[in-house]
DNA sequence: TCAATTGCGTTATGCTATAACGTGTGCGAT
DNA sequence: ATCGCACACGTTATAGCATAACGCAATTGA
């Protein structure tokens, strides 16, 4: 998918995770845009949706959360499926990507006739500096 | 992990939720159990909890619901992640394991002196009956 | 006996996400 | 040109998911 041009509140709320450096909730993003106007939670969530179609940006299931997309320049659809490990002291996060687990994955999913959609592998621990 | 007796509130979940066909959401399982005498969403949630220490229960993250483990009679700790294909028409979920995937992710977050804790892999889409 | 642990019940609250309504703007087709 | 449509936006209200904090009762082991 290629990115169309963001409006300003997709570019708002692009920005703001951008800069972070751990994933943030959507109501985390709607505290740091009060300043440039933003009010209610569908104004983060609208372009939190948008920004995840285009695929600049991941949605962490299993801490709704959100994180700017690692590989940005990259198309992330193209690489299949994405792994996330996420440490759960400092709360960053290393996206990862793994065709051997891709295929894997979607030949046992073949076998069973199902057909996938979308997907979400996140693993949570610690790292590598937090685990010491 | 050895699983010790269950409370009466602990068996009253885990039994609404090994006769669902789908996954089952906390409150859900509240409005069933109201006839039992639940009354508080904590009732169940203190349930869920133990049960999933215990790993006769796995927490789905990207639907926010609660389904019995497949394999009840194995350890699911000792055969690694656990995977689960979820059909978003009808709900019903196949649980999976494969040593492939685990030893493939294992080695990678090994790569990156990650120290995983807990898993998620999650798949969405159709299964065979609602693809066709 | 006393302290620690565990389960339970209740009330209140907080966090996450969406429904439903209306406004304005740009743009192509008739 | 203007009508209809698609889309972004703003607001209020509400739905859905999860936990904090309090207190009580039963169990266990020092």
């Amino acid at each position: 998918m290629t990115t169309p041009m963001l409006t300003k509140n997709q570019s708002l709320v692009f920005d703001v995770l951008t800069k972070a450096e751990a994933p943030l909730s959507a109501y985390t993003i709607l505290d740091k845009l009060r300043d440039q106007g933003f009010r209610a939670p569908l104004q983060v969530y609208r372009a939190l949706d948008k920004l995840l179609e285009y695929g600049v940006v991941h949605r962490l299931e299993s801490i709704n959360s959100f994180v700017a997309c690692a590989h940005p320049h990259e198309d992330c659809h193209s690489h299949g499926l994405v792994a996330f490990a996420i440490c759960e002291s400092c709360g960053q996060v290393m996206e990862f990507h793994d065709h051997e687990v891709d295929h894997r994955l979607m030949d046992w999913l073949k076998s069973q006739k199902f057909k996938a959609e979308k997907s979400t592998i996140e693993i949570r621990g610690h790292c590598a500096k937090c685990a010491a």
